[in-house]
DNA sequence: GCAATAAATGAACGGTGTTCACAGAACGGT
DNA sequence: ACCGTTCTGTGAACACCGTTCATTTATTGC
């Protein structure tokens, strides 16, 4: 009587063989050579397979889109761990900007490619990764403000903001520019840093831009 | 014989029409939906004659490139003129992403679709729109620097490079993730200013993030 | 073993960028 | 006015692409 499971369990498991021979070539060759044709050879069965499990290309993207966050989600956990407040927004710059140069075809789909695919990353405010991640760094301009460290008419929200808006900057001109920063991404980004953090004593973050 | 000339113009011409229908269809539907079967339907000839005046489709992209980016400058300029180096780089600030958002598909082609498409806008430190606006966006922090306004140990150089990637960063996240950002980009965009504006009377700057 | 259900496929449709052998027009020289 | 060259333009083809659907193959419950 489990074989109804088993074939439930076996269906699964070639949905996620799909997904995880389709983000080896995103990875490798990026999105936009990924075909539904090789992906099929790949996993050695005929395209039209394919669409068994998955409505069309773009639901294997989004289906990429949301692992791929959550990658991300999960290099920024570790540094938002960190207590002294400046310290933990450069280190969950550094983080993010480093996953977005190492896997730079991933941070494309996720954040470059098409809004179709990026909209509903952000849904979902208590679940999805998207939300989560943006409030990590609102926590971190929570605890900086508590320290007087921020600009003062700004709320914590809008500073995130903007602060995501720099590092995505910085990650994507790098992937897209290359040729137009002169500056490596780590000196950029602790410029970033000091930047948004005003007030008394920012000696120890505008160190690092050097 | 005047004939070679008048055949070297009409030559122009074309190449020209093929340029203004492709930027039309470029704004219109997206570099993705510019294909050279529909655009040699739009111009009236054979898809193979699109192939004598540029060598592929990339190259056509390239210079709706180059010229988009020159129409960014054009933008940036009026706002360059202002005496004011707070208010001037606010200007810019509002010029490059009102550009963005009102051009969306020209802005990602320039800046978000592919690397060989944007590698060459650049170079050419002289004569290209790319080093141009960059200038521009340095000027304005070398001035804000000898009013000591800006982060002390920091180059103009860099400042004008966190300051694009900034800027970029709200645009682009807008055209892509358009749910994420909850602020307006105007808002974002002064908040950015503000944030780069360091030292003594941030003042008007501040009152404008509100 | 048989009927019913699910999985997998081959072939096709309409689309893409690009190439190339070929046709036609325009030209310069005689 | 003719001829050979040179340039412009093209139709047909190649090799891909995403997607659909009727048909076949395999698996299941009885």
């Amino acid at each position: 009587m489990g074989s109804a499971e088993r074939k439930e369990r076996q269906r699964a498991e070639l949905r996620e063989q799909i997904l995880r021979v389709a983000r080896d070539m995103v990875m490798k060759e990026g999105f936009g050579a990924l075909s539904m044709r090789k992906l099929a050879d790949a996993v050695e069965y005929a395209p039209a397979t394919l669409y068994l499990h998955f409505e069309n290309r773009d639901a294997i993207a989004r289906e990429l889109c949301v692992r791929g966050f959550q990658e991300l989600l999960a290099v920024l956990e570790p540094a938002a761990a960190c207590e002294e407040p400046v310290e933990r927004l450069s280190r969950l710059a550094d983080a993010y900007v480093t996953f977005g140069l190492k896997q730079p075809e991933t941070y494309r789909l996720v954040f470059m490619e098409d809004p179709k695919l990026s909209a509903d990353l952000f849904q979902d405010k208590q679940e999805g990764a998207g939300p989560k991640s943006f409030a990590v760094l609102v926590r971190a301009f929570e605890s900086l403000k508590a320290q007087g460290l921020t600009l003062d008419a700004t709320t914590p929200v809008r500073l995130a903001e903007v602060f995501w808006a720099g590092l995505h900057g910085i990650v994507s001109l790098k992937l897209t520019c290359s040729g137009f920063q002169g500056a490596p991404a780590e000196a950029l980004t602790q410029t970033l840093v000091a930047s948004m953090v005003h007030g008394t004593k920012p000696a120890k973050a505008a160190r690092r831009t050097r």
